[in-house]
RNA sequence: GGCCACGUGGCGGAGUGGUGACGCAGCGGCCUGCAAAGCCGUGCACGCCGGUUCGAUUCCGGCCGUGGCCUCCA
């Protein structure tokens, strides 16, 4: 039985679908306008190992998850400018290096990804609904919402708006009723992009899209919505308003997911600090699998502190499990073990699914022939549930992300020189290579079967 | 100021009312020509102060410290 935590209800519970034959999942997807960083990343990781272990669960095609895509917003508009590229070229480019470097991380790629520009239509009839019901007022060209007519607001963030305005530093735009109130929709400058409406020409708020994408793509109310902590005040809050008013009250999501964040040193890596990595330059020096894992050592709600140090302990167990693998390659299709399955199942608890591998390592690596091909299995099996183990275990240890340095031919020449040095029981000369292949970052190995190498 | 998290051994990081996480690094040993890999062994950690309890790192209260949200943000 898969357990999540719930932010909204506050505690651990029993993950039980609406419908198990349509399993639905929606994720706060990039803003593209810009490089994605690590940071961005972990939230997308951390759902697409809520994918597996949903679609483990519940079939392949039982689970629908959606991962948005925010093509318009004023970042963007001011990145056309900057630039001069028109919107559409650098959204395009950036949706795209989103989802190749994700992949490069063993992501899956999300059943469906929504774009804000293709839903402008739902978000007008959205709008327009709230505003006959009474829940939203047009003025000045905008439309917004009235967060003084559902009740529930602020119940997931646990704020109290009229605390949270009188200690916050936001200049309150004339046009609104309520100081809270949040824009659904707002009125374009000529220079701007913009669509027709029955309110102006404008584009739609931010938090509007998201409502409107998971109506279209998904439903009234979905299993799961997931997104970072920062996403809860006040993104989702405003979600769930727009949505539950314009459905009856109906809930947008069953259950409420939040990932923490990834720290660089005592802060928050954020953008407006500046202080953020790139999973684009991580990638010029480190496998994606290597990052991915880094990114699994915290259990997803706890804050993770990202360090060198982190990653290269992360290959590190990479490389003992993919040993393994090197000594027992072909091992028939095996399933992860009970154990493993019920760490990840209990609100994704990757340390202890972790732990789980390292015990199967242990298990494997003492044993010999068929026994050790099973072991061996189970543990490629369980790594996979987790998106780890995927590579081909010789590339592993040969993999390099520069094409400058060493080439396989040059390494394998010099390692023929060892071998006859040895045999000559030259040691002098044969270590000598050995550090000379050591200066390069390459490690030899003297193995029953002869040397072999690896880079460190 | 309001709201929300967190504080575990040299480091990363789980977990629990009463011996074990796990990993990285370290140390000793086996193996090896020497290494590497592997194997064996090794280190009385739970911010502070009270309370509850036969017993608390684990529950409760207070304090201190750190971080996050309240403005775009995973």
């Amino acid at each position: 039985m898969l357990h999540l935590y719930d932010s909204l209800a506050r505690e651990k519970r029993p993950f039980v679908p609406a419908d198990e034959k349509r399993v639905t999942m929606y994720v706060c997807g990039p803003t593209v306008y810009s490089h994605a960083h690590i940071g961005n990343f972990r939230a997308a990781v951390v759902f697409d190992l809520l994918f597996r272990l949903l679609r483990r669960r519940y079939g392949a095609d039982a689970v629908v998850y959606a991962r948005n895509i925010t093509d318009i917003d004023d970042k963007i508009i001011k990145a056309a400018k900057d630039s001069g590229a028109p919107i559409a070229a650098i959204t395009a480019k950036y949706a795209g290096i989103y989802d190749e470097e994700l992949g490069a991380f063993n992501a899956l790629p999300p059943t469906l990804k929504p774009a804000a520009t293709g839903h402008i239509g739902e978000m007008t009839s959205l709008a327009a609904r709230l505003i006959a019901e009474g829940y939203a007022y047009a003025a000045e060209g905008h439309v917004l919402f009235s967060v003084a007519k559902f009740a529930d607001y602020g119940k997931l963030s646990g704020a109290d708006t009229d605390e949270m305005l009188a200690g916050a530093r936001v200049e309150i735009a004339p046009y609104k009723e309520n100081a809270a109130d949040f824009v659904l929709w707002k009125p374009s400058q000529d220079d701007e992009p913009g669509w027709e409406s029955p309110w102006g020409r404008g584009r739609p708020g931010w938090h509007l899209e998201c409502s409107a994408m998971i109506e279209k793509a998904l439903g009234t109310t979905i299993d799961i919505h997931g997104g970072g902590q920062d996403l809860k005040f006040p993104h989702h809050e405003n979600e769930i308003a727009q949505s539950s008013c314009a459905h009856s009250g109906a809930p947008l999501a069953r259950y409420w997911l939040h990932n923490g964040f990834l720290k660089m040193g005592a802060d928050k890596m954020s953008k407006s600090l500046g202080n953020i990595a790139l999973p684009r330059d991580l990638l010029k020096r480190h496998h994606g699998e290597t990052l991915r894992f880094a990114l699994l050592s915290a259990q997803y709600r706890q804050p993770l502190e990202w360090t060198d140090d982190l990653i290269e302990q992360s290959k590190k167990q990479l490389d003992r499990f993919y040993r393994v693998l090197t000594e027992a390659p072909g091992g028939a299709a095996a399933a992860p073990p009970e154990s493993i399955l019920l760490a990840l199942e209990d609100d994704m608890n990757t340390p202890e699914a972790i732990a789980g591998l390292h015990e199967l390592r242990d298990i494997a690596m003492q044993m010999e022939g068929a026994p050790k091909a099973r072991a061996a299995a189970r543990l490629k099996a369980a790594g996979e549930l987790m998106g780890f183990l995927k590579a081909d275990p010789e590339a592993w240890f040969k993999w390099t992300p520069a094409p400058d340095g060493l080439s396989a031919e040059a390494i394998e020449e010099k390692l023929a020189m060892r071998t006859a040095a040895r045999q000559a029981k030259d040691f002098k000369a044969s270590d000598l290579i050995r550090d000379e292949l050591a200066a390069e970052g390459i490690v030899i190995e003297d193995g029953p079967a002869g040397a072999t190498w690896r880079r460190g």
